[in-house]
DNA sequence: GCATGATCATGC
DNA sequence: GCATGATCATGC
């Protein structure tokens, strides 16, 4: 008792306000924490250590230890205890345009699933923990030391200030992600269930697995904003815009931001794609004109669509052939086989996980029988779809596992083949066979890349038609 | 007609 | 110049 009180009155005497916590952090723009003291000094080297995968979250205890002076314990609540707020930091990058973005997800706090099966939205650990956070973003800069970085951004970023449209889809997000907990899916918990929080993975290693109510052990999830919607945050708070970015919902009153998609296109569907590109004047002849068509359906003049780059939607467009067997596999970007082989299936960092685990939004056009003489086709539908945990967990990760052993023993004939009917195979990915990766033996070869396989692509857009 | 290898076109 | 999304080409 005496104990909990004067941890309590530390607290208070230094943090009890948000304004106080915010204006210490501000002292902290556009320097380091090497030239902006602190509370208290930072050690030499903590200051020096490299900036790098394995230190990730020191500059985090440093904040905490060191610059704030508090000692957060309790993972329910805040870390600053008294005034409710939640102390992050986070990296920005900076792209060749100039623009910022964020270099990462902010994570929320791993979900414990046995508490968040029975709590409302307001009881969760993730509104009661991150209603109020004190954002410290950095700008990430390959090969200096922690102490070097210099912060860009110093915001309270509070909850109920988020635009009406932003909390909308953040509590329906949250709403599903609760769903599965309390359905004991947990362990069917994807990012791609989502739009702008996610349960992203969050696991030491690939065997840790925590339990839930109902259904089995499930991997250790945090809830976390998306990467696209952080760096819809770091625009707005550093004021700069990506002029390649436009609204498709331009302030409309959405309901259900997927039904609002599908519903612009249903116009549409059954016409034939000569006369869309008429109609939308989309006159190309380049192999993204599907894509430029589906845009301009959406209303959208610009390359992008800003709520699909907030929730990190990857917008594919498919070509069917008249039996409704998509023309070509689907390709990801090629495997760099150096990082490949030391990556973990359930990192963070998984590669293939995170490309597999997005939302997707699929654009179908389908031929008609006569489609190979001609330029029959016609727009068929369209679809968000994100694949299945079971699938990613099973079908794929076999296919991952013997991809990374293959590419460790340099046994090219080893590589999975899309015979092996396991969801995805492998392919190669350059600009010719010229175009080439080096295997750990030392040799050469073309890049490859996974394939979603054809025929498992076919069944996804058969269903839910 | 499919499986696999190879390459094109664009944008950054 | 390269990464990426998309498509072509060939042999069985």
């Amino acid at each position: 008792m005496i104990k909990k009180d004067q941890v309590l009155d530390k607290g208070k005497m230094k943090w009890a306000t948000s304004q106080e916590i915010l204006e210490h952090g501000n002292k902290l723009l556009n320097k380091t924490l090497r030239t902006q003291k602190g509370i208290k000094t930072i050690p030499e080297d903590l200051l020096l250590q490299i900036v790098g995968v394995k230190q990730r979250g020191s500059i985090g205890t440093m904040l905490e230890e060191y610059y704030y002076d508090i000692q957060p314990g309790n993972e329910a609540v805040p870390d600053f205890k008294e005034a409710g707020v939640e102390l992050k930091s986070t990296p920005v990058k900076k792209l060749q345009s100039g623009i910022f973005s964020a270099k990462e997800r902010l994570v929320l706090g791993v979900i414990n699933y046995l508490n968040e099966a029975n709590v409302t939205f307001e009881e969760s650990s993730f509104y009661i923990k991150n209603k109020s956070i004190m954002l410290l973003s950095y700008l990430h800069e390959k090969d200096k030391v922690v102490g070097d970085l210099k912060f860009k951004i110093s915001k309270l970023l509070v909850y109920e200030n988020f635009s009406e449209e932003d909390k909308k889809i953040i509590r329906s997000d949250w709403e599903k992600i609760n769903k599965k907990i309390r359905d004991g899916k947990a362990h069917e918990l994807s990012e791609g269930d989502t739009l702008y929080l996610a349960a992203c993975t969050k696991s030491a290693t690939s065997k840790n697995r925590r339990p839930q109510n109902n259904g089995p052990d499930a991997k250790p999830r945090a809830y976390s904003y998306k990467p696209g919607y952080m760096t819809y945050l770091t625009r707005q708070f550093l004021g700069t815009v990506d002029d390649k970015t436009e609204s498709v919902t331009r302030g409309d009153n959405v309901k259900d931001f997927e039904k609002y998609i599908v519903n612009k296109f249903s116009p549409y569907i059954g016409m034939s794609t000569k006369k869309l590109l008429e109609k939308f004047k989309v006159d190309t002849v380049a192999k993204s004109k599907y894509a430029i068509l589906a845009n301009r359906i959406l209303g959208v003049n610009k390359q992008k669509i800003e709520e699909f780059e907030k929730a990190n939607i990857k917008m594919k467009t498919i070509q069917l052939k008249h039996t409704g067997m998509p023309k070509e596999a689907m390709s990801f970007p090629s495997i760099k086989f150096n990082k490949f082989i030391e990556e973990d299936w359930d990192d963070e960092e998984n590669v293939l996980r995170g490309q597999l685990e997005q939302k997707f939004f699929f654009v179908i056009f389908r031929c008609n029988k006569d489609c190979e003489a001609g330029d029959s086709k016609f727009l068929e539908k369209v679809m968000f779809w994100n694949m299945p945990a079971t699938d990613i967990d099973g079908g794929v990760k076999n296919q991952w596992d013997k991809m990374q052993n293959a590419v460790r023993l340099s046994n090219v004939d080893k590589f999975p083949k899309s015979s092996d009917g396991k969801i995805v195979h492998i392919r190669p990915h350059g600009r010719n066979s010229e175009d080439v990766d080096i295997l750990p033996n030392g040799e050469s070869t073309t890049k490859r890349c996974f394939w979603i396989n054809q025929n498992y692509l076919k069944e996804v857009v058969k269903e839910n038609k």
